[in-house]
Formats: C-alpha cells, structure tokens, sequence
DNA sequence: CTACAATTTGCAATCGGTTGTTGCAATAGC
DNA sequence: GCTATTGCAACAACCGATTGCAAATTGTAG
C-alpha cells in the first residue's frame, strides 16, 4: 500500500540495510550512495513505519500524557507545552484525561504503557498506597506531586502564597479564608501548609473550608459558606474554584473588591477574564510541562541520574482587580 | 523484558499460534486447552505487543484527533466524548493541538497518519485548496466543517441563530451586530450566513464586525469597537469572543444586560460562569465527538457507506443573564 | 477395524524495519 | 608487486504477533 523500505531498495538496486543506514545512521554509508538513497527516498514518498520500527528498536517516539480534567484551564498550557517539547524532539504524544477520577489514572497509565516510551502523570489523584502501581511503569515523571522516589516537577507554592497572605494584610484584611481543594490532592496540601505558614508569619487569623473539587460549582457551593461567615477575604485551591466562588457572590449581589477580595490560584487564561478581574497565583505550567519532557526522555535514554531528580519551580502573585481594601467594619 | 506470546507458549507446551488463536480467535482453539491458555496469559501478566500486532493486522487500534485549540473550552468537551467513545470501543487518542494553524493542521496530520487507523479533524482552518491533502490521508471525518466529498458531523447554526435573533428581536432590539470569527472559518461563513438570513426575516438590521480571532484578546478589541457604536446587541463568533466583549465593557463601566446585550455561540462551561452569566447558542460538541468517532471506525472498517455521510445535529438557544430588553431611546 | 471427515494444533512465512557479522574491493604500507 | 588494512554494502537474524496451510489428533460411520 505505502512505500516501504524494500521499495526504495528495489528502486536503488541496492539493499534494504543499506537505505535503512543511509536514513539513520549516516556515517555508515557512502556520502554518494547516502545522497542518492536519500533522494529517491524523498521522491518516492517514503515514510518509515512507527510500528516496524518501534518492535526493533524498542522505541516508540512517542510520550504520554495524563491529565486530571482537561476542561480545567490549568491544563491546556501545560499539554500544549509537553506538545511544543516533544515535536521538538521528534515526539508525538498521546493524551488521556482521567476526569479527576484515581482509578482511571492507573488503569490508563497502564494501558498506554505499551505504546510510549514514557509516561508524565500531571497533578495526579492516586492514593499513596496505590503510587507503587504507577511507578512501576517507568519511566515515569510527576508533574505537580512530589515522590521521594520518583523523578518529579514540583512547583513550590509557598513563595506565591507568602504573597499572597502578605497582599491581603497591607490590604487591611485581618482574617482570611482558604478554600481547600481535593482531599488526596499533593497540591492541595501544600498550598494549605503554605497558607497556614504564611498567616502564622503575617499574624492574620485563618479559617478553611472544604475540600472542594477544582469545578466551578464547587466555587458556587463555597461562596454560599463564605458569605454566611462575614470573611473579606478568600484564597481559593484553584481559579476554577474562585470563579465559581465569584460568579455565585455577583449573582447575590456582594461586591468582589470592595466587599470581599477573592485570590485565585493557577493564573489561568480566564482569570483576566473574569469581572472583575481575578487575582490569582501564577503557577508555571508551561515550563513545568517542558521540564517534564526533558526529564522524560533523559530517563528513557537510560540516564540514572534523573531517576529521583526534582525540578522545583516557583510561584508569584499576580494582582488584578479582585482584591481591594478590607471593608470598615460594619459596627 | 516483558512477557511475550512466546514466552506463554512455551509455559504451556503449546506453539505460538495456538496461543495467539486461543487469546483473539477463541472458536478455533479446544475449550479446555483455550482455558488453560487464558489462565496462563493471566497469571504472567501477559500483554500482547501493539507495535508487533499493527505490524501484521495493519491496524492500530488508535484514532487520531486534530483540534485548534485546546485552551478554547469548546473543544475539550468535544476532546473528552472522543476519548469516552474510543475507549468504549476498545481505541485510544492521539490528539493533536494544532495552534490554530492551518499549515500544522496539514503537517500533524501527516506525520499521526502512519500511527492510527483514522483521523477526526475538528473545525478544520485548512483552506479549500489544501483540503485535498487531508482527505488524501483516508479514512478522514471532518468536524464543523462541512466537505461534500468527505465524511463530516456538522452543526447547523441556523436554528440556534434563528432563535437568537427572534430572541433580541422580542426584547426591542432594533439593530444587531455580529462579531465574524476567523476569516476561513467554515462554521463562520455559516453562522454569518444564518444571522443575516434571520435578521433579514425578522427585519432587524444587522452590522458586522471582524474577523475575529476565537480568543478572548480579541472580544476585548471588540469591545470598543461595539461601544464606539451605538449598538444595544451583539452576538458574537464563539464564547471567546463574547466573554473579552464583555470583561472590556464591564472594565469600562457599561452594563451587561441593561446597557447591552451579548450572545455568545458554544455553550461552553464558562458562559455559566460569567458576570452576567452569558446567553449562548448551545452547540452540541460531544455527541458531535461521539458520532465522528462511530464514523471514522466505520470507515475504517472499510464501509463504502460511509465515505460522504453527513451527520447533521442541531444548536439551540440557552438563555441567561447577558440579554436583556433594549434600553430606552437616549434621546 | 478400517476409512474418512472434522477438529485441533503446529509450521513457517509475513508484516517493515534494525543491526551484528561477513564478504568483497579499493587503498595503503612495505 | 604482494599483503595488511580500511571502507562499503549485503546477508541474515530478529523484534512479536498473525494467519494460510499442512499435519496430527480425535471422532464417526461403515
């Protein structure tokens, strides 16, 4: 049906090793012959086989990727960074969004294994106990979790959260509130400890509530708790969340800004987006996602070095419309 | 390394062949022996070899998929109902991002060709011309873009846009703008089409503006265009489009709903989410995934049938908070 | 008990490349 | 001028599964 290498043999007179060499490994041949090869190769129309190739080689040319939900804005950076990386290098890669759902996560990790050359699990959901069954699908590379024993991409929150806790305090806010995210989630608990720590240091008292899922309607949920308690300031797990938060608080009317000040994490294509606009924590994905294909391929060259190696990144506030002035007191 | 069907044959004293029929042609193999078989598969954990079974069989068991832009929320409906029906019918994703560039459009898909056994290619930017080059790649279903010569899932606008209109029209609008999506946009040239032809039976006057990239940068630039203009409604390409439309006029003071109304077109899980939540054309994009996916199987398959079958679904209006009556007359 | 049919299993070729090894020829060295 | 060396290309095995065909086994009928 297509062109094979014995086509372009046939063509040449010469043999199938031959045109393979020439194709890739260069030095082996003949500069004339390789020029020749390579040209009727190219007016042929010939296209190595990826399924041939891979069952000698070993080598699939191909990364996967994992993704929690890729209708939350956090991801599509990251996936079009882990795409921009890898057709650099010559890669495709094969995309599974697990719909934030654990079991899926292994189940599909499992199932792609056979046809990537390594594998990046973005955020993931899976319980501790269960971690063994993904590592041991190496190579492996965690984006956004940290594992002791696993390569990983981690994006340390405290720096962003520091400032964001110290912009609410100048602002006059003397109790914020933290919105948590997903129980198992390795962000959520960093983010939280990050929180704690931060008003620990600033003297500003804390409260939380949650865990919510990083969805829209869990925001919605959580401004209805939010205003029953009398807080003028929220950091959300995600923006997902803090938008859902500031559409329900619109709806009833509180003002975001002068009322109460909403933080958003992620920084994500929406927060300028959103009315107003929403302060949020930017987080890296786009270089965490490109990190994370270096690191891939490193180790499915067979680097050792990398195998518990962990690229740290870090956060920082950016300010927008939605955080203002702590309210007078009512009374 | 991992366990082959040589290594389960010769567990069981059995050839290669007979393990192979007993794992994927069970009527050809004894019961008993097939049992044995199974068993043995199993409890070696044994997983048969994709790159080794496409080399035979000439099949991948992965369909490719091509979209604009994952970070615009329409398509990751679309993307999830592709991979939810894939997976039923025992198939995985390769999806490509293409960056809202028709050349890439043409370029990825080439290079995914060789490693799936068809290809979804969603809203396609590829001019008329190039169009050839990507059906030349059979089988090839295309998504909101209709090819007479091709296979296709469409979405008829025209209904969704009928009800909008009648929809501003019963609130006093007297004149309507539209906000053109890309200029190559296949779904463009029919929406615009649908407006014009609703706004003639209606006998509302109609102004355009455009083209519009599908992003929120560019609702943004829309915006003051539509100000500068004395216009009490709008509808516009996509969400995108809408939702910069309308953080630019909320920025500057004008009110969604009382001072002007938008409309957007996808439906997409943010117009819920908006200030003020965003009344939007709902367009069906995941049972539009589903029905790409059944068809390119189809035509994988080899069905004749469905080489030009088009698959129409239908667009209705979703109403909330971004329309309101027509202000009063200034003067 | 033989003969023949039906079922079950094995052999071997094949898919399209890659790669270690060998054969041959041209060049260098003495 | 003859052998040692190097360079180039061909041969053949192999990756892991599938499949047509032949062989072997089992069953059945005469």
């Amino acid at each position: 049906m297509s062109v094979t290498l014995a086509d372009v043999a046939r063509a040449t007179g010469l043999s199938a090793s031959t045109v393979s060499r020439a194709l890739s490994d260069p030095d082996k041949v003949n500069a004339k012959t390789r020029e020749r090869i390579r040209k009727a190769a190219r007016e042929m129309g010939y296209v190595p086989n990826p399924a041939a190739r891979t069952l000698t080689s070993g080598s699939n040319d191909v990364i996967g990727l994992i993704v929690p939900d890729i209708a939350n804005p956090f991801f599509p950076p990251i996936i079009k960074a882990v795409q921009a990386r890898a057709t650099v290098k010559g890669k495709t890669v094969l995309i599974a969004d697990v719909d934030e759902h654990p079991a899926d996560e292994i189940q599909r990790a499992q199932v792609m294994r056979k046809r990537v050359d390594g594998l990046i699990v973005v955020s993931p959901r899976t319980p501790e106990e269960r971690l063994q069954e993904l590592m041991a699908l190496e190579p492996v590379v965690f984006v956004n979790r940290q594992v002791p024993t696993a390569a990983s991409v981690i994006i340390d929150n405290a720096d962003g959260m520091r400032e964001a806790v110290e912009h609410l305090a100048a602002l006059g806010h003397p109790k914020i509130c933290y919105l948590n995210g997903p129980r198992r989630s390795w962000s959520n608990s960093q983010r939280q400890r990050a929180v704690q720590q931060a008003c620990a240091d600033q003297g500003v008292e804390l409260v939380e509530f949650g865990p919510f899922e990083p969805q829209i309607q869990a925001g919605v949920r959580a401004a209805d708790l939010v205003s029953a308690s009398k807080i003028t300031a929220v950091i959300a797990y995600d923006d997902m969340i803090a938008l859902g938060l500031m559409a329900r608080l619109n709806e009833r009317g509180i003002r975001i800004g002068p009322d109460i000040s909403v933080i958003g994490i992620d920084d994500s294509p929406m927060s300028g987006m959103a009315y107003p606009t929403l302060t949020s924590i930017h987080v890296p994905g786009s270089e965490a996602g490109a990190a994370a294909v270096d690191m891939v391929l490193e180790l499915a060259a067979g680097s050792e070095a990398a195998t518990t190696r962990h690229v740290q990144l870090e956060t920082r506030l950016i300010v927008r419309g939605s955080t203002s002035p702590a309210p007078a007191r009512a009374e």
